[in-house]
DNA sequence: TTGAAACTCCCCAGCTCTGGGGAATAGCGA
DNA sequence: TCGCTATTCCCCAGAGCTGGGGAGTTTCAA
C-alpha cells in the first residue's frame, strides 16, 4: 500500500537520529520505490563549502569524483531546473525547463554513460539557506513511474527536511541583514537597472541620498557592488524577482 | 484510492488553464482529504503589493478583511514558521516551531473563534521569488488526519505550482536568450562581485576580452548592466544562487 | 533626556562599467 | 566554399559606481 510506505517513511525518517540511519532508510525506500540510486545534498561546491553541507548519496563512486573536480556542486543543470520550481520534475523534461549549454549536455550524456538514465528531482528550499533536492534515479531500461510521483515528491521533501535537522542547518533569523524602508526602495529600483540619478528622481530625493542608501544597504549585506546587493537581497527575500524584473 | 486521488488531482492541476479551474480542483480535494478550508498565498502584503501576488482561498469573508487591515501577510505566524522548513506542518505544532508573541497568539485564537480549529501548511519556495504556501484547515471538533499527510504535502505543493504558472512567474521557455559558454563563465564571476579586470585574470583572458563577452551577454538579454543581467540570468537558471553567493 | 536609527544632503577622487567602433582565428554545417 | 557562431583581442569617451569624508533633522524607545 503506497500511502502506508510513505507513511511509514515519514515517520522514520523525522525520528532518524543519525544521517547513517537516514541513509539506510534512504537505501530501502529508493528500492522499493523501483529506482537504484538516490542523491539527496546541497547545491554548493560540496568539498569546498565554507558552511557543512548536505550529501547522501549512493550514486557511482566514479561519478563523485568528477563531480568534484569539474565543480559541478553549483553548476549541475539538474539543480539548476531545481531551482526553477517547487514541484518535482523528471530529467527528461529538463531541455523544456532551462536551456541547456553544451557542458549541459556533455554532462548529463555523461551521467547516462555511467547508469543514471533518468530520474526525478524533487526540490528543497528553504529561504536563506543553500538550495537542495533530493534525486532518484533509474538504471538501463527502467524508467520513473509517473503514477508514484506523489510517493516520490514525499519522499523527497520528508528525507531532506530530516537531513536538515539532523545537521543543524537552521540559520537564526536574526544574523540575516536588515534594510530599512528607504534602503529597500532604493535597492527596488536599482534592481530594475535604474542609475542612482535615475532612483534619486523616482523617489523625490537627491542623488547624493540614493547614492547613500545604496552605500549603506551594500554595508548591511556586506557586499562591494549593487550585482551582489541584488542578489543577496533576492536570495533571503528582501527583493522578489517579480520586483526585480519589471523593467 | 489515496494514491489515484492525488494522482488525478496532479494532473489536473498542472493542466488547468484558469485560477478559477485551480480553484474548483482545490475546492474539491480539500473536501476529499477531509478539510473544509484551504488557503493559497504569497506571503506578501496582497492588497499592497506592487506586483501581482497569488492568494486563492474559501475562508470566511471577515478574516480576509481583518487579515489585511492587520498587514498580516508578511508576518503571519503561520507563515513564518513555513519559512524555517521545507515539509509541511500542523498549526498545533506552531509553539514548538517558533516563539509566539503576544500578537501571534491574538492571531491564532481569532482564527480558531472564526471557525479555523487545525490545519496543515505546506511551504513552497522557489528561491527568489515571494515565500508562499498553502494550507488546508479543518473546522469545529475535526482534525487533521496524520495519515494523510503525504497526500497533503503532494496536493499542496503541485497546486502552488500551478497557481505559479498561471499567474505567470515563469517566462516560457521560447524567448530565453541562451548564453555562450564563456559568456556564462564571465557572468559566474561577476555575480560575485568581480570586476571585470578580475574576471580576466580568473580566466586568463585578456581584459577587454572579458568585457567583450559580458557586452554581449547583456545584449543578449537585452539589458544594460550587469545588476539585471545576474537578476535575469538568476531568474531563466542560466546562473544559480548557489553560483553567485560563494563569495 | 539621552541615544540610536532612519532619513536627508553635500563633496571628491578614482575605479569600473558601458556603448561605440574594429578585427582576426577557428570550427561547423549547408 | 560561404556564412554563421564562438572566441579572442584592441581603442576610446563618457557615464556610473564606490569608498572616503562630513553634517543636519526627526522619531521613537530606554
Amino acid at each position: 500500500m503506497v500511502i502506508a510506505t510513505a507513511q511509514h517513511f515519514g515517520q522514520a525518517a523525522l525520528a532518524a537520529t543519525t544521517l547513517d540511519e537516514l541513509n539506510n532508510l534512504l537505501h530501502a525506500i529508493t528500492h522499493e520505490m523501483g529506482f537504484q540510486y538516490f542523491a539527496l545534498s546541497h547545491h554548493v561546491d560540496v568539498p569546498r563549502a565554507p558552511q557543512p553541507a548536505l550529501r547522501l548519496h549512493n550514486y557511482p563512486r566514479d561519478w563523485e569524483a568528477y563531480y568534484d573536480a569539474e565543480r559541478f556542486g553549483p553548476s549541475d543543470p539538474v539543480h539548476r531546473a531545481s531551482h526553477l520550481t517547487s514541484v518535482g520534475f523528471c530529467w527528461s523534461m529538463l531541455p523544456r525547463l532551462l536551456a541547456l549549454t553544451n557542458r549541459d549536455e556533455d554532462f548529463l550524456a555523461r551521467s547516462r554513460r555511467i547508469g543514471l538514465i533518468d530520474g526525478i528531482t524533487i526540490p528543497a528550499h528553504v529561504p536563506g539557506e543553500a538550495a537542495g533536492s533530493c534525486s532518484f534515479a533509474t538504471s538501463w531500461g527502467k524508467t520513473p513511474r509517473p503514477e508514484w510521483m506523489p510517493l516520490v515528491q514525499f519522499v523527497g521533501t520528508t528525507a531532506f527536511e530530516s537531513a536538515r535537522r539532523l545537521v543543524g542547518m537552521r540559520r537564526a533569523q536574526a544574523d540575516r541583514p536588515r534594510l530599512s524602508d528607504r534602503q529597500r526602495d532604493c535597492l527596488y529600483w536599482a534592481a530594475q537597472g535604474k542609475s542612482d540619478w535615475a532612483i534619486a528622481k523616482i523617489l523625490g530625493i537627491s542623488h547624493e541620498t540614493a547614492i547613500q542608501h545604496l552605500k549603506e544597504a551594500r554595508g548591511r549585506y556586506g557586499v562591494g557592488n549593487r550585482t551582489q546587493l541584488a542578489i543577496h537581497a533576492l536570495y533571503d527575500g528582501a527583493l522578489s524577482f517579480t520586483d526585480a524584473l519589471r523593467r
